[in-house]
Parts: C-alpha cells; sequence; structure tokens
DNA sequence: CATTACCTTTACGTTAACGTAAAGGTAATG
DNA sequence: CATTACCTTTACGTTAACGTAAAGGTAATG
C-alpha cells in the first residue's frame, strides 16, 4: 500500500498544502497520522482527485463532499441506501444539464469564430494582414 | 425592439436587481437610462443568460466577460480579430476537458449507483426493506 | 395629495476558499 | 551538533460575489 506526504500531494496536483489541509479541516478529507504527521493513501488521493475534478466543474467543496460520499457504499440500511441513490440520480441530472450548457456553448464559440473568420476575410487585403 | 426594467430580468432569471447592478459595476452590462432608470435591451439580456451559464459552468465574472467579448466581433483591426480567434479557441479546449470531466463522472457516479443496487439486493430480505 | 410600487446610490457586512506569517517540532545530513 | 528540509498549529488577511440597510427620487393610483 503505497502512502503519500502532504508535500508528495501538493506537488503531484499543483495546490499548496495549506489547500489540502484546509479540505481536512472541511472534513473532505482525513489522513492517518504518523505522531504529528499526516499520511495519505492512495484512497485519500483519490478523493483529492474527486474534489480538484469537481473545483474544475464549478463545485463548492460542500457539494465535493457529497460527491466523495456517493463514491464510497460505507451505508448499510436500506433506506440509506435509497436515499444515496436518489441523491446520485439527482447529481447526474445535474451533469446532463452541465453537459448540455458546454455543448450549447461550443456551438455559440464555434460560430463565433467563424463570423471572425469571415471579418477577416473581408479585411484580408488591409494592410495589417498578419501571417505569423 | 423590446425592453426591460431590471426587475423584469431579476424575476425573469430568478436574481436579484442587486445581483443585477452588481454585474454593471464589473462591466458585463451596460444598460442605457432613461433619465436615471436602467433600461435593458434583448442584447443586455442575452449577455445576462450568458453571464448566467457561465455561472452554471463555474465561470467566474472575469471569465464570462471574456465570453461575452467572444460573442461581439465589434474588432475591426485583423490583428484583434485573430486574437480574437485564439481566444475563442481556447476556451473551446478547456469547454472541451469540461466536457470530459463531467462525461467521466456520470460513469463513475453510474457504478456507485450501481454498487448502491447490488448492496441494496443483498439486504432485500433485511427488516429494513422499504417499498415506498 | 397621500399611498404604493417601483427605481436610484452609497456603504458596510458576509461567506467560501484559501494565502500568509509567526512560532515551533523532527529527522537526516555534513 | 548546526544546518537544512520538511512538518505542525494558530491566527489574521484577502478576494469574489453578492446581501442588506439606509436614504431618497418618481409615477400612477384612489
Amino acid at each position: 500500500m503505497t502512502s503519500y506526504s502532504i508535500s508528495d500531494l501538493a506537488k503531484e496536483f499543483d495546490i499548496t498544502t495549506r489547500t489540502i489541509r484546509f479540505y481536512e479541516d472541511k472534513g473532505l478529507l482525513s489522513p492517518s497520522r504518523k505522531g504529528q504527521v499526516r499520511i495519505y493513501t492512495s484512497a485519500d488521493r483519490t478523493n483529492l482527485k474527486l474534489i480538484l475534478r469537481g473545483k474544475r466543474l464549478g463545485f463548492s467543496l460542500d457539494q465535493s463532499r457529497e460527491i466523495i460520499n456517493m463514491y464510497d457504499p460505507s451505508q448499510n440500511n436500506s433506506e440509506q441506501l435509497n436515499t444515496l441513490i436518489h441523491s446520485i440520480r439527482d447529481k447526474r441530472d445535474q451533469l446532463e444539464c452541465q453537459l448540455h450548457d458546454i455543448e450549447i456553448m461550443m456551438l455559440d464559440l464555434q460560430e463565433s469564430e467563424e463570423r471572425c473568420r469571415a471579418a477577416l476575410s473581408k479585411t484580408a487585403n488591409s494592410p495589417a494582414e498578419s501571417t505569423n
């Protein structure tokens, strides 16, 4: 079982150690200790990756915490399991909306780019014909 | 040409008027005035929609400002046009990454859901067999 | 003309997500 | 054993994106 120091993870994901400790403060990570020093398992590392992916998608840390809880089926009670399935479905629906937003935005930007190219070709024989 | 009051837009998009004025402060909107009162055109409304879509995707207001500028080819200089095309491409690449992140997250959540269902079926004959 | 429903500006307050600095502990290295 | 390279906690600071409150203007309505 591989383990990581806090600076190992900080370097790998290009964040500060402060950030990693902050996530622990907020209850998103819970590394074990060797004396005072934090020791991270590959499970901790996975959770950190989930947090950072969440950030790239505009999730708050609270939302990323929920995501993390969705990955780990520590639930035993079947009622809890049903609740979890429900929240997973909700999150998937939300992601679908985001996916849709992105696709539309990409199409819009593509049109925008084409308008730019059109404007460029009209000005093609102007003095500022940058070809570098 | 239809026009909107600030509360028209606030109601339509379920935000406060303070938020709309804040976006103006930050240079994302520039409505005309009828005396002191702000009048919004459908172009302003479109820009507001862009901002809110950006928010749903985790964009900062600075990033949404860039997006807005990408939609409007007020550039005439061909050098400026080339720069704009470049930034549009960059943004599209970034969106592609986000799209990828979302797809993976959705697959992960799907697996998670299946694990939950598996755990459920194992506990199916336990006392807490919620069927409501 | 008083009330109501909007609109305005100014300004201080709040929360999330860290940054930064201070003060100190430990383990290896020359 | 002094230096270096990490680690720790505590605590105050910072920025983005608004919220909230105060104080006042305008236009229609009964």
